[in-house]
DNA sequence: GTCTATAGGCGGATAGAC
DNA sequence: GTCTATCCGCCTATAGAC
């Protein structure tokens, strides 16, 4: 009875995924906004009806989908993290940028889903504010280091973000000075930035030499939280 | 006659004007992906067919809608670039910076329509690239301005930049040295990355004081560019 | 869990009269 | 330029049989 439970839920397992990854595919094809059970039911050979026993409403594949992507995204940058330990953090910060980089250039419709425009009408669920702070931990993590080696220049802090910036160590960044917070939320858009650029279009027929461009980018915005020799590997 | 040719125009113009201002409304609740003539027909009272005369296709509705968002915020950014004049240059870039951002506060969607997630299947046409790249030259000018009073840092260019760089320069920069010029684009894309953060919501329960670390953020771009002593007016 | 059938919508685009 | 009518497609979601 346990191995037929066993079976039935392996089943459902490898549907879910099915679903999920035919859904992906059509994220690619038609964009979240347009994303059809339907369709992708059509396209498994399945009945529109029959996916509702997985999902029960469209927003609750877009939710997976989206909590997928993050992880993803978020797996990619704690390896790259992981990989370079014995690095300098200045390092380590452009290793991680560079993983995160290249993953959106291979999933772009996956990192337009989690970084592009919000999809109108979809609200996203708490489930997801989990998954999306992987990153940004993960960098949070490599400053810590550095503070910890006692190797953090502080970069200067305005006046009027001072109260803000000592909440968000608090919050999420204990161990690490509110100037290095300040600046590290403000690179960390800006890193993104750069991702978002390229993937969407704005530097066609602008810039040519994408990687080294963004590279130089993230080690002067490693330089910019206070890591002091950012090395290019 | 020709008052009636006048007036014939005029008309044109004016619903011309109407079936993108509807469009606009229909942006901010369903999206560029989901906008649709019908809807914008219905609301305006006419039927869907009639549009067909103002607009072939979707589609161009769509590049008239994005072409209006690149010129306006591009007006906003060349006001802002000629109310401070007087200015040292590294605060003119700063007082761009934040009109580019008040513009897009206040034009959230179509601050999405063109620097958000492609339209998938939408395919821009070249009429697009001249409104696009007005933001651009504005920043271009400013740099330009430094270069003219002999007052800009060159930052550090990597070696394998500078062939793209020369190119950049020679394409859209004249006068301007290749290293301000990487160092431009990449603080461009970064600028904008710190306006879809904050914008598509990445921010939300993270950044409380969005407008101060924007303009610090800004003015460290300044900065990086080779711009001197950032005020902040 | 999957099926059929159904309700109650939506869309782009065109032809042809006025 | 605007209308009606039309073609042909699409969608979410549910009910109820098997």
């Amino acid at each position: 009875m346990s191995t037929i439970r066993g079976a039935r839920e392996r089943a459902r397992i490898e549907v879910t995924a099915a679903i999920k990854d035919e859904a992906r595919k059509q994220l690619a094809e038609e964009g979240a906004a347009k994303l059809s059970l339907r369709a992708v039911a059509r396209e498994l050979g399945m009945v529109s009806s029959a996916l509702y026993r997985y999902f029960p409403s469209r927003d609750d594949l877009l939710t997976a989908l989206i909590v997928d992507a993050f992880d993803a995204i978020g797996a990619v940058a704690e390896q790259a993290a992981e990989r370079t330990e014995a690095l300098p953090p200045a390092g380590r910060w452009v290793a991680v940028a560079c993983a995160v980089r290249e993953w959106a250039l291979a999933h772009p419709h996956e990192y337009a889903l989690i970084y592009g425009s919000p999809v109108p009408g979809y609200i996203a669920p708490t489930d997801t504010v989990g998954p999306a702070s992987r990153v940004g931990l993960v960098l949070i993590d490599i400053v810590r280091s550095a503070v910890l080696a006692d190797d953090l220049a502080l970069p200067p802090l305005a006046d009027e973000l001072r109260a803000d910036a000592e909440r968000m160590a608090a919050d999420f960044a204990e161990g690490v000075p509110p100037e290095a917070v300040a600046a590290l939320v403000a690179a960390w858009a800006q890193l993104f930035g750069l991702i978002s650029f390229e993937l969407f279009g704005q530097f066609n027929r602008v810039v040519e030499a994408r990687e080294p461009l963004f590279r130089q980018a993230a080690g002067e915005l490693a330089r910019s939280v206070g890591l002091r020799d950012s090395g290019t590997a």
